[in-house]
DNA sequence: CCGAACAATGTGCATATACACCTTTCTCGG
DNA sequence: CCGAGAAAGGTGTATATGCACATTGTTCGG
Protein backbone atom coordinates (compact mmCIF):
# COMPACT_ATOMS: atom_id res chain seq x y z
CA UNK A 1 0.00 0.00 0.00
CA UNK A 2 2.96 2.16 -0.77
CA UNK A 3 1.65 5.06 -2.60
CA UNK A 4 4.37 7.54 -4.15
CA UNK A 5 1.49 10.22 -5.42
CA UNK A 6 0.94 12.67 -2.04
CA UNK A 7 -2.82 13.44 -3.74
CA UNK A 8 -3.58 9.88 -3.08
CA UNK A 9 -1.96 9.61 -0.09
CA UNK A 10 -3.65 12.73 0.99
CA UNK A 11 -7.09 11.49 -0.26
CA UNK A 12 -6.99 8.02 1.86
CA UNK A 13 -5.73 9.47 4.96
CA UNK A 14 -8.84 12.00 4.60
CA UNK A 15 -11.06 8.75 4.13
CA UNK A 16 -9.39 6.76 7.28
CA UNK A 17 -9.67 9.30 9.21
CA UNK A 18 -12.92 10.43 8.89
CA UNK A 19 -13.86 7.09 9.30
CA UNK A 20 -12.58 7.77 12.90
CA UNK A 21 -14.70 11.26 13.31
CA UNK A 22 -18.15 9.69 11.58
CA UNK A 23 -17.86 6.60 13.75
CA UNK A 24 -17.06 9.03 17.06
CA UNK A 25 -20.60 10.79 15.54
CA UNK A 26 -22.49 8.08 14.78
CA UNK A 27 -24.78 8.78 18.14
CA UNK A 28 -25.35 11.89 16.62
CA UNK A 29 -25.98 10.71 13.14
CA UNK A 30 -24.09 13.70 12.13
CA UNK A 31 -21.00 13.34 9.80
CA UNK A 32 -17.95 15.19 10.24
CA UNK A 33 -18.23 17.61 7.25
CA UNK A 34 -21.55 18.28 8.67
CA UNK A 35 -19.96 18.85 12.40
CA UNK A 36 -17.41 20.95 10.20
CA UNK A 37 -20.39 23.28 8.72
CA UNK A 38 -22.02 23.55 12.28
CA UNK A 39 -18.97 24.34 14.02
CA UNK A 40 -17.69 26.71 12.22
CA UNK A 41 -21.11 28.82 12.26
CA UNK A 42 -21.38 28.33 16.11
CA UNK A 43 -18.04 29.86 16.34
CA UNK A 44 -19.14 32.77 14.94
CA UNK A 45 -22.68 32.80 16.81
CA UNK A 46 -23.53 36.81 17.70
CA UNK A 47 -21.53 37.81 14.37
CA UNK A 48 -23.95 38.73 11.42
CA UNK A 49 -24.37 34.79 9.63
CA UNK A 50 -22.16 34.30 6.37
CA UNK A 51 -23.82 34.60 3.11
CA UNK A 52 -23.32 31.34 0.80
CA UNK A 53 -19.77 32.55 -0.86
CA UNK A 54 -18.27 33.64 2.88
CA UNK A 55 -19.03 30.39 4.55
CA UNK A 56 -17.85 28.67 1.45
CA UNK A 57 -14.62 30.08 1.61
CA UNK A 58 -14.34 29.53 5.21
CA UNK A 59 -14.66 25.66 4.98
CA UNK A 60 -12.07 25.16 1.83
CA UNK A 61 -15.36 24.57 0.02
CA UNK A 62 -16.79 24.82 -3.44
CA UNK A 63 -19.76 27.07 -3.34
CA UNK A 64 -21.33 24.99 -4.94
CA UNK A 65 -20.92 21.84 -2.65
CA UNK A 66 -21.97 23.91 0.43
CA UNK A 67 -25.27 24.52 -1.42
CA UNK A 68 -25.37 20.75 -1.96
CA UNK A 69 -24.08 20.13 1.77
CA UNK A 70 -26.78 22.47 3.15
CA UNK A 71 -29.77 20.79 2.31
CA UNK A 72 -29.60 18.04 4.24
CA UNK A 73 -28.86 20.05 7.72
CA UNK A 74 -31.22 22.61 6.50
CA UNK A 75 -34.21 19.66 5.78
CA UNK A 76 -33.27 18.74 9.49
CA UNK A 77 -33.68 21.90 10.66
CA UNK A 78 -29.78 22.50 12.24
CA UNK A 79 -29.50 25.62 9.63
CA UNK A 80 -31.58 28.42 8.13
CA UNK A 81 -31.31 30.08 4.86
CA UNK A 82 -32.57 33.67 5.01
CA UNK A 83 -32.26 36.19 2.57
CA UNK A 84 -30.61 39.10 2.94
CA UNK A 85 -32.36 42.09 3.63
CA UNK A 86 -29.10 44.52 1.75
CA UNK A 87 -28.71 42.27 -1.15
CA UNK A 88 -31.24 40.25 -2.85
CA UNK A 89 -28.85 37.94 -4.26
CA UNK A 90 -27.17 36.54 -1.31
CA UNK A 91 -28.50 34.25 1.45
CA UNK A 92 -27.25 33.91 4.76
CA UNK A 93 -26.65 31.31 6.62
CA UNK A 94 -27.66 31.08 10.37
CA UNK A 95 -27.75 28.36 12.62
CA UNK A 96 -30.88 27.62 14.34
CA UNK A 97 -31.36 26.76 18.14
CA UNK A 98 -31.63 23.26 16.93
CA UNK A 99 -28.42 23.38 15.26
CA UNK A 100 -26.58 24.92 17.89
CA UNK A 101 -28.31 22.19 20.76
CA UNK A 102 -27.04 19.48 17.90
CA UNK A 103 -23.53 21.18 18.04
CA UNK A 104 -23.17 21.04 21.58
CA UNK A 105 -24.48 17.37 21.87
CA UNK A 106 -21.60 16.24 19.15
CA UNK A 107 -18.43 18.37 20.77
CA UNK A 108 -17.81 15.98 23.10
CA UNK A 109 -18.03 13.02 20.13
CA UNK A 110 -15.66 15.11 18.30
CA UNK A 111 -13.38 15.92 21.21
CA UNK A 112 -13.04 11.91 22.10
CA UNK A 113 -11.92 11.19 18.06
CA UNK A 114 -9.16 14.10 17.75
CA UNK A 115 -7.94 13.06 21.45
CA UNK A 116 -7.60 9.66 20.42
CA UNK A 117 -5.65 11.10 17.35
CA UNK A 118 -3.53 13.18 19.04
CA UNK A 119 -2.96 10.43 21.37
CA UNK A 120 -2.10 7.87 18.42
CA UNK A 121 -0.43 10.76 16.26
CA UNK A 122 1.52 12.22 18.93
CA UNK A 123 0.55 15.80 20.03
CA UNK A 124 3.45 17.52 18.60
CA UNK A 125 3.28 15.95 15.31
CA UNK A 126 -0.72 16.14 15.06
CA UNK A 127 -0.24 19.82 15.38
CA UNK A 128 2.97 20.21 12.80
CA UNK A 129 0.83 17.96 10.67
CA UNK A 130 -2.17 20.65 10.72
CA UNK A 131 0.54 23.22 10.22
CA UNK A 132 1.18 21.60 7.34
CA UNK A 133 -2.84 20.68 5.56
CA UNK A 134 -3.69 24.69 6.66
CA UNK A 135 -0.74 25.58 4.67
CA UNK A 136 -1.56 23.06 1.71
CA UNK A 137 -5.20 24.32 2.06
CA UNK A 138 -4.62 28.35 2.19
CA UNK A 139 -2.12 27.73 -0.93
CA UNK A 140 -3.24 30.04 -3.26
CA UNK A 141 -2.12 28.50 -6.39
CA UNK A 142 -1.93 24.94 -5.97
CA UNK A 143 0.25 23.42 -8.34
CA UNK A 144 -1.77 24.07 -11.05
CA UNK A 145 -4.50 27.11 -11.86
CA UNK A 146 -3.03 28.03 -15.07
CA UNK A 147 -7.11 28.76 -15.80
CA UNK A 148 -7.52 31.67 -18.77
CA UNK A 149 -3.98 32.79 -19.05
CA UNK A 150 -3.60 31.86 -22.88
CA UNK A 151 -6.24 29.54 -23.48
CA UNK B 1 -10.11 29.63 7.94
CA UNK B 2 -7.81 27.99 11.06
CA UNK B 3 -9.45 24.65 11.48
CA UNK B 4 -8.82 23.11 15.14
CA UNK B 5 -10.46 19.56 13.40
CA UNK B 6 -7.45 17.23 12.22
CA UNK B 7 -9.60 15.73 9.62
CA UNK B 8 -11.28 18.61 8.74
CA UNK B 9 -7.80 20.29 8.16
CA UNK B 10 -7.34 17.10 6.01
CA UNK B 11 -10.18 16.68 4.11
CA UNK B 12 -9.77 20.19 3.34
CA UNK B 13 -6.75 20.03 1.91
CA UNK B 14 -7.42 16.55 0.05
CA UNK B 15 -9.86 19.01 -1.73
CA UNK B 16 -7.78 21.11 -2.51
CA UNK B 17 -5.18 18.93 -3.66
CA UNK B 18 -7.36 17.14 -5.87
CA UNK B 19 -8.27 19.88 -7.50
CA UNK B 20 -4.69 20.64 -8.59
CA UNK B 21 -3.98 16.99 -9.38
CA UNK B 22 -7.86 17.24 -11.13
CA UNK B 23 -6.61 19.82 -13.56
CA UNK B 24 -3.19 18.55 -14.18
CA UNK B 25 -4.96 15.38 -15.63
CA UNK B 26 -7.80 17.29 -17.19
CA UNK B 27 -6.47 16.98 -20.64
CA UNK B 28 -6.92 12.99 -20.41
CA UNK B 29 -10.17 13.88 -18.88
CA UNK B 30 -8.93 11.11 -15.77
CA UNK B 31 -9.79 12.26 -11.91
CA UNK B 32 -6.72 11.86 -9.74
CA UNK B 33 -8.99 9.02 -8.28
CA UNK B 34 -9.36 7.11 -11.33
CA UNK B 35 -5.30 7.57 -12.35
CA UNK B 36 -4.67 6.17 -8.97
CA UNK B 37 -6.44 3.00 -9.40
CA UNK B 38 -4.78 2.57 -13.27
CA UNK B 39 -1.30 3.82 -11.41
CA UNK B 40 -1.78 0.66 -8.48
CA UNK B 41 -2.71 -2.20 -11.32
CA UNK B 42 0.03 -0.71 -13.54
CA UNK B 43 2.98 -0.91 -11.19
CA UNK B 44 2.20 -5.02 -10.54
CA UNK B 45 1.26 -5.58 -14.45
CA UNK B 46 2.47 -9.11 -15.11
CA UNK B 47 1.25 -10.05 -12.01
CA UNK B 48 -1.82 -12.16 -10.74
CA UNK B 49 -4.73 -9.19 -11.00
CA UNK B 50 -5.70 -8.50 -7.76
CA UNK B 51 -9.62 -9.97 -6.91
CA UNK B 52 -11.96 -6.54 -5.64
CA UNK B 53 -10.89 -7.09 -2.04
CA UNK B 54 -7.20 -6.65 -2.38
CA UNK B 55 -7.21 -3.89 -4.73
CA UNK B 56 -10.01 -2.57 -2.03
CA UNK B 57 -7.12 -2.93 0.35
CA UNK B 58 -3.98 -1.75 -1.59
CA UNK B 59 -6.11 1.66 -2.58
CA UNK B 60 -7.29 1.93 1.36
CA UNK B 61 -10.91 2.38 -0.14
CA UNK B 62 -14.02 0.64 0.68
CA UNK B 63 -14.78 -2.22 -0.92
CA UNK B 64 -17.79 -1.44 -1.83
CA UNK B 65 -16.80 2.07 -2.88
CA UNK B 66 -14.29 0.30 -5.73
CA UNK B 67 -17.47 -1.13 -6.81
CA UNK B 68 -18.46 2.11 -7.96
CA UNK B 69 -15.53 3.69 -8.62
CA UNK B 70 -14.93 1.18 -11.52
CA UNK B 71 -18.01 1.69 -13.12
CA UNK B 72 -16.79 4.79 -15.14
CA UNK B 73 -13.64 2.89 -15.99
CA UNK B 74 -14.68 -0.29 -16.98
CA UNK B 75 -17.45 1.34 -19.44
CA UNK B 76 -14.51 3.44 -21.19
CA UNK B 77 -12.74 -0.21 -20.97
CA UNK B 78 -9.82 0.70 -19.32
CA UNK B 79 -10.39 -2.01 -16.92
CA UNK B 80 -11.57 -5.59 -17.27
CA UNK B 81 -13.58 -7.47 -14.14
CA UNK B 82 -12.50 -10.96 -14.84
CA UNK B 83 -13.88 -13.91 -13.26
CA UNK B 84 -11.90 -16.40 -10.92
CA UNK B 85 -11.17 -19.46 -12.62
CA UNK B 86 -10.24 -20.88 -9.27
CA UNK B 87 -13.76 -19.18 -7.18
CA UNK B 88 -16.73 -18.28 -8.59
CA UNK B 89 -16.85 -15.05 -6.04
CA UNK B 90 -13.83 -13.49 -6.71
CA UNK B 91 -13.64 -10.86 -9.44
CA UNK B 92 -10.04 -9.61 -10.91
CA UNK B 93 -9.81 -6.39 -11.91
CA UNK B 94 -7.18 -6.26 -14.88
CA UNK B 95 -5.81 -3.51 -17.09
CA UNK B 96 -6.68 -3.43 -20.30
CA UNK B 97 -4.40 -2.11 -22.70
CA UNK B 98 -5.69 1.03 -23.27
CA UNK B 99 -6.59 1.10 -19.90
CA UNK B 100 -2.45 0.89 -19.56
CA UNK B 101 -1.71 3.42 -22.46
CA UNK B 102 -3.84 5.99 -20.55
CA UNK B 103 -2.00 5.64 -17.93
CA UNK B 104 1.26 6.20 -19.75
CA UNK B 105 -0.51 9.03 -21.04
CA UNK B 106 -1.37 10.52 -17.97
CA UNK B 107 1.77 9.69 -15.97
CA UNK B 108 3.85 13.11 -16.97
CA UNK B 109 0.55 15.37 -16.31
CA UNK B 110 0.39 13.46 -12.65
CA UNK B 111 4.22 14.13 -12.87
CA UNK B 112 3.99 17.99 -13.35
CA UNK B 113 1.46 17.92 -10.54
CA UNK B 114 3.79 16.26 -7.98
CA UNK B 115 6.74 18.29 -8.89
CA UNK B 116 4.75 21.29 -8.76
CA UNK B 117 3.63 20.87 -5.37
CA UNK B 118 7.34 19.13 -4.45
CA UNK B 119 8.50 22.41 -5.32
CA UNK B 120 6.15 24.79 -3.56
CA UNK B 121 5.79 22.67 -0.27
CA UNK B 122 9.67 21.54 -0.01
CA UNK B 123 10.49 18.50 -1.17
CA UNK B 124 11.72 17.55 2.75
CA UNK B 125 8.78 18.60 3.90
CA UNK B 126 6.58 17.08 1.13
CA UNK B 127 8.27 13.43 1.91
CA UNK B 128 8.09 14.17 5.80
CA UNK B 129 4.16 14.41 4.86
CA UNK B 130 4.00 11.69 2.95
CA UNK B 131 5.02 9.49 5.83
CA UNK B 132 2.30 11.30 7.71
CA UNK B 133 -0.72 10.36 5.64
CA UNK B 134 0.61 7.17 5.07
CA UNK B 135 1.05 6.21 9.21
CA UNK B 136 -2.39 7.85 9.39
CA UNK B 137 -3.57 5.63 6.05
CA UNK B 138 -2.11 2.33 7.80
CA UNK B 139 -3.26 2.54 11.51
CA UNK B 140 -5.16 -0.35 12.16
CA UNK B 141 -7.51 1.10 14.55
CA UNK B 142 -7.65 4.85 13.54
CA UNK B 143 -9.04 6.75 16.63
CA UNK B 144 -12.03 4.87 16.92
CA UNK B 145 -13.39 1.30 16.16
CA UNK B 146 -14.36 -0.08 19.20
CA UNK B 147 -16.97 -2.17 17.09
CA UNK B 148 -18.28 -5.59 18.52
CA UNK B 149 -16.51 -5.05 21.88
CA UNK B 150 -19.58 -5.20 24.37
CA UNK B 151 -22.06 -3.77 22.24
C1' DC C 1 -33.53 55.55 -16.13
C1' DC C 2 -31.77 51.67 -19.22
C1' DG C 3 -29.21 48.20 -20.52
C1' DA C 4 -24.74 45.81 -20.27
C1' DA C 5 -21.48 43.85 -17.33
C1' DC C 6 -20.89 41.75 -13.13
C1' DA C 7 -21.88 39.30 -8.85
C1' DA C 8 -24.23 35.67 -5.86
C1' DT C 9 -26.52 31.71 -6.09
C1' DG C 10 -28.96 27.52 -7.74
C1' DT C 11 -29.36 23.16 -10.90
C1' DG C 12 -28.11 19.09 -13.44
C1' DC C 13 -24.84 15.85 -14.02
C1' DA C 14 -21.05 12.75 -13.00
C1' DT C 15 -17.97 10.87 -9.89
C1' DA C 16 -16.48 9.64 -4.92
C1' DT C 17 -17.52 7.56 -0.62
C1' DA C 18 -19.40 4.27 2.64
C1' DC C 19 -23.08 1.80 5.25
C1' DA C 20 -26.81 -1.71 5.46
C1' DC C 21 -28.50 -5.40 3.32
C1' DC C 22 -28.82 -9.10 -0.19
C1' DT C 23 -27.06 -12.87 -3.30
C1' DT C 24 -23.92 -16.21 -4.72
C1' DT C 25 -20.41 -19.40 -3.84
C1' DC C 26 -17.20 -21.85 -1.10
C1' DT C 27 -15.82 -24.72 3.08
C1' DC C 28 -16.38 -28.18 6.20
C1' DG C 29 -18.21 -31.03 9.81
C1' DG C 30 -21.07 -34.87 10.15
C1' DC D 1 -23.25 -35.50 0.02
C1' DC D 2 -25.81 -31.88 2.66
C1' DG D 3 -26.66 -28.00 5.06
C1' DA D 4 -24.92 -24.19 8.14
C1' DG D 5 -21.85 -20.59 8.33
C1' DA D 6 -18.30 -17.91 6.29
C1' DA D 7 -16.46 -15.31 2.45
C1' DA D 8 -16.61 -12.31 -1.85
C1' DG D 9 -19.26 -9.22 -4.19
C1' DG D 10 -23.10 -6.32 -5.72
C1' DT D 11 -27.14 -3.00 -4.95
C1' DG D 12 -29.74 0.73 -3.01
C1' DT D 13 -29.50 4.83 -0.69
C1' DA D 14 -27.53 8.98 1.18
C1' DT D 15 -24.09 12.27 1.53
C1' DA D 16 -19.78 14.69 -0.51
C1' DT D 17 -17.63 16.97 -4.23
C1' DG D 18 -17.05 20.11 -8.12
C1' DC D 19 -17.80 21.59 -13.07
C1' DA D 20 -20.68 23.74 -16.67
C1' DC D 21 -24.49 26.21 -17.25
C1' DA D 22 -28.70 28.83 -15.99
C1' DT D 23 -31.00 32.33 -13.05
C1' DT D 24 -31.63 36.35 -10.67
C1' DG D 25 -30.37 40.66 -8.73
C1' DT D 26 -27.02 44.67 -8.41
C1' DT D 27 -24.06 48.39 -10.34
C1' DC D 28 -22.97 51.95 -13.20
C1' DG D 29 -21.89 54.47 -17.40
C1' DG D 30 -24.31 57.26 -20.53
Amino acid sequence: MDVDCTCSALRMAARRLSQAYDAALAPEKLSVSQYAVLSNLAKREGEEPPTMGELAGRLGLDRTTLTHNLRPLARDGLVALLPDAADGRSRRVALTPMGLAKRERCRPLWRDAQDRFDEAFGREPAAALRESLARIAHHKDAAGTPARTGD
